[in-house]
RNA sequence: GGGCCCGUGGCGGAACGGCAGACGCAGCGGACUUAAAAUCCGCGUCCCCGAGAGGGGAGUGUGGGUUCAAAUCCCACCGGGCCCA
């Protein structure tokens, strides 16, 4: 017998009952839904006018509502997908009813790796797995009745489409980031700055990929632009582009034939199929995202989102204000060497405190160590450790579990105390964050606290805690724990400055004050946010505009070629190797193009060029997709300026999606929008105002007393409710798991439709609970929508002859709940608080039932607000009523204010604050009457007896509070 | 380790600081039926008293606090989840 939980093969009785021929079951549901769909197509009911179309009317508001478009797979639809989708749904009927123009559209985000991974899996090639995916996505997604404008429907892999994803590029590379003016500008202004002199000629100091290959950052002026050669003036703009290619240590997966970005390693394997990657330094293009840092960050504040997501967001760009401090090199002894390591700390004020420097493997300064040997420094241990640690991913790293490290010989004088400190090489710290190097102040941070104790290095405490006692100096025994918390200054002084004494906060302003007097350092924001590594090896993707000439340069392809066609490839399969090559390689015919045929003006049209190989991420194509479904069929222009300034203005109104976006997708599409805002390509700054995450659905496992899990197909119900495995009939416990094919718990719409039809099922989930929590699907309860549905029906509807039986005159009571009702569930939409829109619905309906049934005018009204939830049957009402136009444009009904107040009402009497008593008053009755007429009830006279009255509280239209004793 | 979120009947959940458990599922009782299903009506946290109608008490993870009044606000702890490290 199969549990509770997987009744799929045992549906609920009520689902095939016949008794009554036009009941309302399954199949007659599948009737109505199938024939009302077929009609809102035929009429196009959902179609969406753009201003200028005829029917458009601008005297709307409008109403732009976005899903997170799918990534369809073979697999088919989930549970998780309409959940988001229905709500959508329900808010879009909801404002169309309200007179909105309402913009919901939808599409699939089709590029990627899944697709090509299941191409070679079943050796079909991804064009056909996807499109075959995405037709039953669409099947799928139709047969819920939501109303989508179908006409705008497009896929990240159709060429009408990618070629704008490369056009979106193309103006993201020809770009650069003013810092002065905090915006994007066209490359084209920057080099008329450079020919014109009102701007320096030299590198861009925020150019991190520079760094340490021969020129620092911030470093020479390199001249006049018209003394500069082609090859120089080129190295020079593209320091400044937004999109620009660098080498850098990325994590290199043969098997899958690809470089993964940071997330998507786990513990040294691929997240996708758990194959072992490796650290490998390969050419990229790389988005100067980090640029944005400041924007992003700030524009948070103004957005309508979940207070969680932007906190991940601020999370993951992670500023932190500090200092940049440089360390001279030194010997031993304190006799300066050579230049200077700068470090980057948030706590300068800890600075008397460092007691030893760390720079990463990778440090320029460890290369120098390795090469030049140094007293008491075992080399071939050095070049060791450098080598496994450079070969360990970020992610590893930074866990920091065992703390490993080795001394390179170099010292550097510590600028505050004079002193000489040893330089150490460690991996837990990173290249790419900072500088590469860290002052290493163990008192105060954990992490070099476990390091110095692990190597016995010199422990000196700085801070001591406000207001308690001053350390013994000089100070005896090394402390137990590092103290991270603010506080203030000790055995931090020098002949020309003092932090003793001082707060942590006024000693970080004295430091970085007196450093930068010094010029041995100045205050600096850091970011954790890296640049955007956006190019990959593998086939399924968008390719790059762009093109490389014989002596490696690279050359934007003409807008008027794009796009840029993925060519068809029998062969996709990634071949392993230790001298990775993307896909595209292997194209050869595609790859070797001319000036003429790729469209570079300015080079000789016969030049041989060779196209950039690599394609894009499967986030390139979400990142701008909201905007396309403003004009998706324009041929001469991303977005018609018209249709975005209408639909975007303000932004998207409402976008509805999961979680787990919260940071990369939403990150990256914020990031391109700015810069397409910049450009003045866009009206907004940011592109999604509100956003709202649906909770995960999630299903039952059971769990062996050890903690393990079993699938639901192993598990037996007992009789007393409680649940035992059948193998050794051991009891379990029934858990909340997520749905996952092992466990067997994986529930298909498909089959839940088939059961109970669309309506039911989109009921069902609205009325699981709030629909940003996880909640647990089961499938039994069900069936309480579907017999609200069947009593709706049958309140109006004869079961035994299909036809209409209303009343000729309305009860009062019903009335007056129909008026309530209208009103909490137009609230409810308002708020997205389905479930309590549709429990309402559903004691309204019962209330009609015990009351005798509906007049036309009152169906007229509940047809209306039933019908965002469960539109198909609501059409069918509506239109039983005579109506020849869709209920999705009629009016949302009006309700009588009048109608929700009572002339009285029931109000409680609390004794010290225990209910006591229930009374009937006047609903307009004040606190004074209240009191009165508690007071004057012989049951709390009956009460109070012998007490004294020491206070009562009344509370018009709540209760009365009698304190006594 | 840090941050954020969540703990309410057998289950999903409801509740502007003001009558805890709306609504649904499961369960129990009744009506209808030869019978069952379906449908309709009713009961429905736990403990105690009572033959019964009914009455009393406790109760929103645990322990404190604020308040006339706490599921709701504050503190600590326990348990679960998500994110970061």
């Amino acid at each position: 017998m199969a549990t509770k939980t997987n009744s799929a093969d045992s549906p609920p009785a009520g689902a095939r009952d016949e008794s009554a021929r036009y009941r309302y079951n399954a199949v007659l549901a599948g009737q109505i839904e199938l024939r009302w769909q077929a009609w809102w197509e035929q009429h196009g009911t959902f179609r969406t006018p753009n201003p200028g179309e005829s029917g458009f009317d601008g005297s709307r508001p409008k109403f732009y509502c976005l899903d997170m478009f799918p990534y369809p797979s073979g697999a088919g639809l989930h549970v998780g997908h309409p959940e988001g989708y229905t709500a959508t749904d329900i808010i879009c009927r909801y404002k169309r009813m309200r007179g909105c123009n309402v913009l919901h559209p939808m599409g699939w985000d089709a590029f990627g790796l899944p697709a090509e991974q299941y191409a070679i899996q079943t050796g079909v090639h991804p064009a056909q797995t996807t499109r075959r995916a995405i037709d039953n996505f669409r099947r799928q997604l139709k047969r819920f009745g939501f109303s989508y404008d179908w006409s705008r429907e497009f896929g990240t892999i159709d060429e009408g489409y990618y070629r704008w994803t490369q056009w979106v590029f193309l103006q993201i590379y020809n770009s650069w980031f003013d810092h002065e003016r905090q915006r994007a500008r066209p490359i084209a202004e920057l080099i008329e700055e450079f020919k014109s002199g009102k701007r320096v000629v030299r590198l861009n100091q925020m150019a991190t990929e520079y760094a340490g290959a021969g020129d620092m950052p911030g470093g020479t002026n390199v001249g006049e632009w018209a003394d500069l050669d082609d090859e120089t003036r080129r190295m020079l703009v593209d320091s400044y582009r937004l999109a620009y290619v660098s080498r850098q240590t990325v994590n290199w997966c043969p098997k899958l034939g690809t470089a993964l970005a940071n997330e998507e390693v786990i513990d040294g394997k691929s997240e996708r199929g758990g194959y072992p990657v490796f650290r490998k330094p390969m050419r990229q293009w790389m988005f100067r995202i980090t640029a944005y840092s400041d924007r992003l960050l700030d524009a948070l504040a103004e957005v309508d989102w979940p207070e969680s997501t932007k906190a991940l967001q601020a999370n993951w760009i992670g500023r932190s204000e500090g200092a940049e401090i440089d360390f001279a090199v030194v010997d031993e002894d304190g006799t300066p060497m050579g230049p200077a390591v700068r470090v980057f700390t948030t706590r300068p004020d800890t600075i008397f405190g460092a007691t030893y420097m760390v720079v990463a493997p990778e440090h320029p300064l460890v290369d120098e160590a390795v090469e030049m040997g140094a007293h008491g420094v075992d080399e071939a241990a050095l070049r060791d450790y450098v080598h496994r640690a450079r070969n360990r991913p970020d992610i590893e790293r930074m866990e920091g579990k065992d703390k490993s490290g080795c001394f390179t010989g170099v010292y550097v004088r510590n600028p505050a105390t004079g002193h000489p400190i040893p330089v150490w090489t460690s991996d837990y710290v990173l290249m790419g964050y900072g500088t590469g190097a860290i002052m290493a102040v163990p008192a105060h941070d954990e992490r070099d606290f476990e390091f110095a104790t692990r190597f016995g290095l010199p422990i000196v405490t700085v801070v001591v805690p406000a207001g308690g006692p001053l350390p013994p100096e000089p100070p005896t025994d090394p402390p137990a724990a590092p103290m991270v918390a603010p506080g203030v200054g000790c055995n931090s002084s020098n002949t020309h400055v003092s932090l003793d004494g001082l707060p942590t906060a006024e000693a970080k302003q004295v430091i970085i004050e007196w450093l930068t007097a010094r010029e041995l350092g100045m205050r600096k924001v850091n970011y954790r946010l890296r640049d955007w590594l956006f190019s990959r090896q593998r086939y399924w993707g968008e390719p790059f505009p762009i093109v490389w000439d014989s002596r490696g340069a690279h050359h934007p392809v003409a807008e008027d070629r794009l796009p840029v066609r993925l060519p068809d490839m029998a062969d996709y399969a990634p071949e392993e190797s230790e001298d990775p090559q993307p896909l595209l390689v292997k194209a050869a015919d595609w790859l070797r193009t001319t000036a003429c045929q790729a469209g570079v003006p300015g080079l000789d049209p016969a030049t041989p060029l060779t196209r950039e190989a690599n394609t894009m991420p499967g986030w390139a194509g979400s990142c701008w997709y909201y905007l396309r479904y403003c004009d998706p069929e324009n041929r001469a222009r991303f977005v018609g300026k018209e249709a975005e300034a209408y639909w975007m203005r303000g932004s998207v109104d409402l976008y509805v999606g999961g979680a787990e976006h919260a940071v990369l997708h939403l990150l990256y599409a914020r990031f391109w929008h700015k810069v397409l805002f910049d450009l003045g390509h866009v009206s907004t700054d940011e592109p999604f105002k509100k956003l709202f995450h649906q909770g995960l659905i999630t299903s039952h496992a059971f769990q062996r007393a050890d903690r393990s899990l079993l699938a639901v197909d192993e598990v037996d119900a007992a009789e007393d409710g409680s649940f035992v495995e059948r193998a050794t009939g051991r009891p379990v416990a029934q858990i909340v798991a997520k749905m996952s094919k092992s466990l067997k718990n994986v529930v298909n719409p498909d089959e839940v439709i088939e059961q109970f039809g669309a309506d039911t099922f989109r009921l069902y989930e609205m009325y699981m609970g709030p629909l940003e929590a996880s909640k647990p699907w089961n499938t039994n309860d069900t069936i309480g929508l579907y017999r609200f549905l069947q009593r709706a029906w049958r309140l109006v509807v004869d079961e035994e002859s299909g036809a209409m039986k209303l009343r000729d005159a309305p009860d009062g009571a019903v009335e007056k709940l129909l008026h309530r009702t209208i009103a909490k569930v137009g609230a409810d939409i308002e708020k997205l608080a389905f479930n309590t829109g549709i429990a309402a619905m559903i004691e309204f309906v019962n209330a009609a039932t015990g009351a005798g049934g509906l007049t036309t005018d009152q169906l007229d009204r509940f047809a209306r607000i039933l019908s965002p939830f469960a539109p198909h049957l609501g059409e069918e009402l509506w239109h039983r009523l005579g109506h020849k136009t869709s209920v999705a444009h009629a009016p949302w009904p009006e309700h009588d204010g009048a109608m929700l107040r009572d002339d009285e009402i029931e109000i409680a009497v609390q004794l010290s604050g225990k209910v006591k008593a229930k009374l009937l008053v006047p609903a307009d009755a004040d606190a004074t009457r209240l009191e009165q007429i508690a007071l004057a009830d012989p049951k709390v006279r009956e009460l109070l007896e012998g007490k004294t009255v020491r206070k009562i509280i009344a509370v018009p239209g709540r209760l009365v509070n009698i304190v006594a004793t």
